[in-house]
RNA sequence: GCGGGCGUAGCUCAGUUGGUUAGAGCGCCGGCCUGUCACGCCGGAGGUCGCGGGUUCGAGUCCCGUCGCUCGCGCCA
């Protein structure tokens, strides 16, 4: 860090003295972190920004100083000089940056009075998730959330850099503006000048990015906010940050080729090694294989189709099926493992769970006495399957299959994952069949080119989006998108959005598409997941300053809160339900 | 909306089969201590056992209800 200006309260930044400073005078400021009196001498550890700092107060050569000292307690603010000496060779302290020196103290100035702290500043003991929030600019002062406050920005940081070297320009889009189409629920803002009118807060910056395509900037990118009125996991905030990107002129290969460099970079901060190009993976790959389009590669355990030796099978359900599929896994099976597990595919949609434990040449399982020692021989060669290994089968459509087996992965495989595993997933489908509601979803989103026979089978469509796969968590995707307006007509249509709805919704984006649309694709990346992946967070409120609780409320500031009934009626806004009371 | 876990001192937690005055570590307060760095030693304060009801001679413990927190499912293209 760029030392401070020299004021009234600091010279120094007290966690980057080091040896080649003593023998200055030097002043720091910060907060007590720690006092270990000995009733003659008096450490205090001082705390800024930058670190920690010992500062020895001695009763015979500044006696005012160090009266003060005895007085002060955890998290007051001072501000102290003296000179900064090398400490004897069997007082420093090795797990310190700062440890072969120490500053003695000659004058002592508290800046501030501070209440005993509702938790402990200079302990990294687990507090309730509440509490740290309620008191968050405590939490704050924490050494491991400084960490990540400082990774946080640096990751941003390289990639403003990055994408500024390379073309690249920053340009905000609005907060207030027209929901844009993704799928989750929008947070509104109720317009004053427009009565009965909305705002939607953006779930991304999707059409303006398109628009700014179309405006001709050829490459865009914002730090962008981003709002979604849904239910929070650890790695879901109602509002969080992507990193949102377009270029216009370019393929799937011109994409791949940026990001694959910026993210080398991005994941070097967190000590993460990306050889490049970055390894795709087909969309029908992976779901053959691990079960999921973001599956984590690092588990070991991997998916084996085993239609065609069941073809012919005695059994009917496996004669029958669309396909079988199958996973080996090693460890201890007892029965209630095995129950467990058919209980989870069960709830997953699967009709049952076929098991198997490998016993010499056959198998222990319920179905053994109805398959042929042929079957059993050749099932166990396809799963490289040997004595003790157990062996768990799906026999359903192939997407039910995945699903079930790609979750029962993580269940069964053994150890933690060592190392990181990133890759793209490409070659995606362009819709999914909604059952429920009998209609077409997009896997993506509507304005995703589609490609295949656009005249044919909407399942067969393949949509030129890609996703980046990290650790099993989705990083970030996007695709090639429409650039042609009669083409994002029949994806509206197809998707049951008719020409007067698409109009209504989306109008400007179709017109604009007319006035000469470049051939343009771009990405987004959850910038919260990343820092959180590469801090190695548990939650991505650890990376950002001021998360929400679980709840959806901010118990720090008590948001979200009723207002004035002024506020309502110049809205124009009735209340039906009194504010719940919260306690 | 559904399911799991949790709720006891400021914090993190323990609390046996329902049984005396509810405990520990850290923190806090006071005293002692001149080379500590998670300083040490001595002493002390601190509790609506989330809330309400029930069972019982007796409830932190059992039952019912309720609130809150948290993790997951649904949802989030």
């Amino acid at each position: 860090m760029k030392p401070p200006r020299p004021n009234r309260y600091r010279t120094h930044w007290a966690g980057e003295l080091r040896a080649d400073g003593v023998g200055e005078q030097v002043r720091v400021a910060g907060w007590v972190h720690r006092r270990r009196d000995h009733g003659g001498l008096i450490f205090i550890d001082v705390r800024d920004r930058t670190g920690l700092l010992q500062l020895v107060f001695r009763p015979e050569e500044a006696p005012e100083a160090h009266a003060a000292a005895g007085n002060l307690r955890a998290e007051d603010v001072i501000a102290v000089s003296g000179e900064l000496v090398r400490r004897d060779e069997s007082a420093v302290n090795p797990d310190l940056p700062t440890g072969e020196v120490e500053l003695v103290a000659a004058e002592l100035e508290q800046l501030a009075d501070a209440e005993t702290p509702p938790f402990q500043i200079d302990e990294d003991d687990p507090i309730g998730e509440e509490l740290r929030l309620r008191y968050r600019y405590l939490d704050l002062r924490k050494a491991r959330m400084r960490d990540q406050m400082i990774l946080r920005h640096a990751v941003v940081k390289e990639i403003r850099d990055f994408l500024a070297d390379e073309g690249y320009l920053e340009i905000e889009t609005p907060i207030m503006t027209r929901s844009t189409p993704e799928g989750a629920r929008d947070f509104l803002v109720p317009s004053r000048l427009v009565r009965g009118s909305w705002y939607a807060l953006p779930q991304s910056p999707q059409l303006f990015k398109q628009l700014l395509m179309i405006g001709g900037y050829e490459r865009y990118f914002q730090i962008a906010r981003c709002f979604r009125d849904e239910d929070f996991r650890a790695d879901r905030q109602p509002e969080f940050t992507q990193l949102d990107m377009e270029l216009s002129f370019v393929e799937e290969e011109d994409v791949f080729d940026v990001v694959d460099r910026l993210l080398q970079r991005v994941l070097a901060l967190g000590g993460v090694e990306v050889s490049l190009p970055i390894e795709r993976v087909t969309y029908d790959e992976a779901m053959l294989r691990y079960g999921s389009d973001r599956p984590d590669r690092r588990l070991g355990v991997e998916i084996v189709d085993v239609t065609e030796i069941f073809r012919e099978s005695e059994l009917n359900i496996f004669r029958e099926a669309p396909v079988v599929r199958a996973l080996k896994a090693t460890g201890e099976f007892p029965r209630s493992r095995f129950d467990a597990l058919t209980e989870k595919a069960q709830q997953l949609g699967a009709k049952g769970l076929a098991w198997a434990v490998v016993e010499g040449d056959g198998w222990r399982s319920p179905i053994a006495k109805r398959l042929s020692p042929e079957e059993i021989s050749r099932a166990n060669d396809a799963l490289n399957a040997h004595e003790g290994d157990a062996i768990l089968i799906v026999a359903d459509t192939a997407d039910l299959a995945a699903r079930v087996l790609g979750a029962l992965r993580p269940e069964v495989a053994e150890g933690e994952p060592e190392g990181h595993d990133v890759f793209w997933v490409v070659d995606f489908p362009l819709f999914e069949w909604n059952e429920g509601e009998r209609r077409w979803d997009s896997l993506h989103h509507p304005f995703t080119s589609p490609t295949g026979d656009l005249d044919g089978d909407p399942g067969t469509w393949r949509s030129r989006a890609y996703d980046v796969v990290f650790d099993g968590w989705e990083l970030g995707g996007g695709s090639i998108r429409i650039s042609d307006p009669e083409v994002q007509q029949k994806v509206f249509s197809t998707l049951g959005i008719g020409p007067e709805e698409a109009k209504e919704r989306f109008g400007f984006l179709l017109e604009a598409l007319t006035y000469g649309a470049p051939p343009h694709g771009g990405v987004a990346f959850g910038i919260d997941r990343m820092v959180a992946l590469l801090a190695g967070a548990s939650s991505i409120r650890d990376v950002i300053a001021f998360p929400k609780a679980a709840s959806g409320i901010d118990p720090l500031t008590g948001a979200p809160a009723p207002v004035d009934q002024r506020q309502l009626d110049e809205l124009g806004i009735k209340v039906v339900a009194p504010p719940a009371e919260r306690g």
